[in-house]
DNA sequence: GTGACACTAGACCGCGCGGTCAAGACTGGT
DNA sequence: ACCAGTCTTGACCGCGCGGTCTAGTGTCAC
């Protein structure tokens, strides 16, 4: 697409992006229909169209948004922080806090996953994100502070950890995000630091 | 539905589930017509309605259907050990080969989850699932194995990583699911045992 | 005031979907 | 041999979808 915007413009293109993500995370890509997005806005078809060129567009768009925006939030949180470690979960608690303020964000990227014309975009952001995370676990295991292992697989571990818990604890069942965080890191921190630990007695 | 079933009947009822269940997958469910999987099958849609009062039943009995062989096998898995932290790296390991057996069964998941009315039938089988491996993460805590913190937490944290791991890993990366076992295991209990740990050096 | 263009309304279109149905073929029990 | 009931066919239906288009209206630079 990419039309010239006056603010009111932009404005308008904001509103439709943000009712459809929420209609979206809430019934599903398919089960929303153009129909609805415009109406519940209270306007014309036509408006649609003149700022995404198709239903797909405005997913795609949706999309790159939130991604960029959580790794923005990512990059402020981790600003500053030298010890890798402390970057890895100021990362994992950042994470958290922009799953808590982004709700339905969890449902697209779960629904894009599902449809091949998604998945590569999708991915896409992923694997940027994956790789940022990876560079900061390689570096802990350089410094001694991370077991070497894999970092892929570290990496991967403390997403799956991390999205998991947002998803059942945040999404599900409503925690605060810092109570989760807590528990996310020190979970994760038990399981990949190298620095001896106290039994907790048996 | 339920209809009487010869022995043909039941053989053309599972072709029908099978053959959807990949499409599905491949494609997302929406994109999938009920024409696309009757062609593929070289048969007329009234075998379709024969068997299925809908395209949105034939989906729930495939959910339900995989759920309740993973189950399955993760019980058989454990059984007969005593050890109730063996039983929890046993049921990684079978749920983790399981998945590699069943590639399509991912993205069935991901996409239940994003709708509506199949999230209910999805999160009833996954609760199931969770409380089973609940049970033993209290009862590794109770005999001092695991560390004691929210067995919730300690479970979702092990079912995120084994799920994600799987996902990337196996699924995606085609990588053996014993060996993405190992890793798992080894994450898990670094993160889990409150056993003493030999730290890696430095 | 006027022209240029960003923006909006909503009737309309064709397609492909999920689902129906009447007619008939196959199969096994008796 | 026959019947009851399982199974199969594929033309057909109506609906609602994504997307189009025309006839506008708001807005701002000059």
């Amino acid at each position: 697409m990419a039309r010239r915007l006056t603010p009111r413009g932009k404005e308008r293109r904001s509103q439709l992006m943000a009712f459809a993500a929420e209609r979206f995370a809430e019934n599903g890509y398919h089960t929303t229909s153009v129909a609805e997005i415009v109406e519940g806005l209270g306007v014309g078809k036509g408006v649609f169209y003149w700022y995404f060129s198709s239903k797909e567009e405005l997913f795609l768009e949706i999309l790159k948004d939130a991604q960029q925006d959580l790794r923005r939030t990512q990059r402020q949180a981790i600003d500053g922080i030298e010890d890798p470690v402390e970057r890895i979960t100021s990362g994992i608690r950042a994470s958290l806090q922009w799953s808590a303020d982004h709700r339905h964000y969890h449902s697209l990227v779960q629904f894009a996953a599902t449809e091949e014309r998604f998945a590569p975009a999708l991915r896409k952001g992923q694997e940027v994100a994956a790789r940022d995370a990876m560079r900061h676990v390689s570096d802990a295991i350089a410094a001694g502070a991370v077991r070497d292992a894999d970092p892929a697989l570290i990496t991967h571990g403390i997403l799956g950890i991390t999205t998991h818990l947002a998803r059942v604890f945040i999404h599900d069942l409503g925690k605060p995000a810092d109570e989760v965080a807590d528990a996310a890191v020190a979970f994760v921190l038990d399981g990949v630091l190298a620095a001896d630990r106290q039994p907790t007695a048996a």
